[in-house]
DNA sequence: TATGAATGAGTATTCATTCAT
DNA sequence: CATGAATGAATACTCATTCAT
């Protein structure tokens, strides 16, 4: 019965082969995950698919047994991650919190997001130009909606009182870019990163700017 | 036996025939600004020497006449804006200049930078991580000297009394960031954008942040 | 342990478990069927092994533990239709039959044969030049055979003052050309077709061309 | 200027290369007759690019810098042939001849032409079948147009009683597979046939039949 | 200087076949 | 008997680069 599964990683095996199916679920991931680590150091069209299965020791035909073919597991790779993206920051807006250091909590939660898939957060950097229209697509609405999200949790500042007027959409740009230049920054090295420091710094940065505001403490 | 040039971009050493050399100039010039659009719009890799002697009507021989290889007319085209943006930076770092206004004029020029030059811009964030070391290497020095910039002002900055103590490195990270995304979301689409405004909003943003301040006017 | 059966197609020689053995043989015929729609369809080298066994549910495992390869279960498959051939012909040939209409009824019984295979009947015509020495070896085996026997029949008519003095041999390859062409073609489409018209009208032209007789009728 | 010429191997040149032009439509005639003969051989899809270049030593490349790839040398073979005989076929339909001997001079003419061509005529035999769909429906409509043809002559000789009614879709059908077949069959060993006697047995069992007319001379 | 035909190493992908379960 | 995951050799096609003219 068994139809080809390529297109995702999900069971669509028929039940009583528990054994297989895990077995063969570990492959893709072992897959997926050394095409992430490739992916990420020379970029999706320098990386071959030969790189990936040898840096896991496999036949190239593997790959292809689970994957329809190279640009079908960026698109999973990229899609699984927005995801859960997506549902952290919609968790977040849920619990609309308007603390004082709503900004700290969100910065915060954005950086570890970005640094934890340093991997992911520099492969859709370097692939927002990728010559494929899917996947620019895919990477495009990926900011489109790390925008809107960046954009309405301003509006809700502005309506409360916390947050100046301003040019919201420009600004949630120009947000997002500050925490993705430093993590892209600071992960490129491989040394490892007082995180609590950098988050700190940026929610100052991003909450007062530069300037010496005469008479101000150490708030946020 | 005349000395090949394929090397660098000087002007050709065979002195005398100004008019050849001249013609010679402009083709390697009209190659250098085919491939500038064709590198940013397909990326390094994805583009081809083909795509580039085809949108000039050119044999491809043509190129490798002018050019030693794909790889190095990359190279000359960012080591050039590279030279140039330094100039410019450093133009700017002489000057001394310590008007209240300085991070306004500041990020007026890079942002007017980077938007004049957004096909490098592209090039830049694309190929910050590309296979080549030499390339990588180039970018990664750029940024450097990028960040170093910025950095070095903040701290002129501080010393004035204008800027707040804080990590100058990091923000200087963040800074260049908030720029780049900006600018490569705004040149992205091809729709022209009031530079004006978006400097405007840049500046207040770097230098109050987002929060509102009590009291506080639209001052910069 | 018990003895492999790939080889051939011969019913398993562990005795005694008639049931399994039963299995095993459905299993090999449903394969086989398969096979001989699917080869006929995209023609041997396009066809594989996974569409043969996609069209029956099966795990493409099974059909290598019916078959030793690819190769061989299309020489079973025509060894088979070729035997089946053989022995309607010789049961054809042995009666001798004389009457006026023999060529009327031997045109019938081949075309009905070819008919009724149609599907071996393209896998024949298209497989004639197959790039394996022993595929071709076979087809033009049974190619020889066929051609022989119309010979033989066109000599006896021959003998018997049926037929007109001509180069049998030739003859006979035309004349197994003509209901090839015409079956291969009137089968192509999937359209049903009225057989009897089909054998009359062939049975016509192998017996009197298409020259008007002066004074004939209708007579085969 | 120059385009590429992939398409087609009319001179897409501009005008002043003469020497260029011959040299590439030269080498294009060569890699063509080399792949001619290797389809015949092995069959289209058995048939290797690297089979083609080995056959007269070029480079696997140039292969594909003077096709688009290895469909559409197939294609551009089958049309070359297919607008030759075309035009042998219209020429004859032109001249309207109603000499007695028409029917013989037909045949003739048809066998000579399949016969001068026979690596095509196996092609076409083998890849009636082929898998792609563009390839099919070219050789479907040859046979069509061939099988029209042979038909408006039977139709012909109808109206002017020298042919006897029939179904003469189905007759034309018929009388291509009977030259086909021998064709096919007579030039598949490579020995040398006396084409003249093939020609006048064709023609005779094509206009009589096999039987033998009661008092009938040789007489076509 | 410029051309474009020729090159060949490199890459994604397919598919018959094997084998552990 | 049956399965389906894994294999790896084979192949069409691309593209940077060379070179004779």
């Amino acid at each position: 019965m068994a139809v080809t599964n390529k297109e995702n990683g999900a069971e669509t095996r028929t039940a009583g082969n528990g054994r297989a199916a895990l077995r063969k679920a570990e492959t893709r991931a072992r897959i997926k995950a050394a095409a992430r680590a490739v992916f990420a150091e020379k970029g999706y069209e320098k990386a071959n698919v030969s790189d990936i299965v040898r840096a896991i020791g496999m036949a190239q035909g593997t790959f292809y047994y689970h994957f329809q073919d190279k640009k079908s597991i960026l698109m999973e790779m990229l899609n699984e991650y927005f995801d859960q993206f997506r549902a952290v920051m919609s968790d977040w807006m849920q619990s609309e919190d308007a603390a004082p250091d709503v900004t700290y909590i969100f910065a915060r939660r954005v950086a570890v997001l970005l640094y934890e898939n340093k991997d992911l957060t520099h492969i859709i950097m370097q692939e927002a130009h990728n010559a494929d229209e899917d996947v620019r697509r895919l990477i495009h609405g990926f900011n489109r909606f790390f925008y809107e999200q960046v954009r309405s949790g301003l509006d809700l500042g502005v309506a409360l009182g916390l947050v100046r007027p301003m040019d919201t959409r420009l600004a949630a740009v120009a947000l997002v870019g500050m925490i993705r230049e430093v993590v892209a920054n600071r992960t490129r090295s491989g040394e490892d990163i007082d995180i609590e420091h950098l988050i700190r710094e940026l929610a100052e940065l991003q909450n007062h700017g530069i300037r010496l505001r005469p008479g101000a403490g150490n708030n946020f």
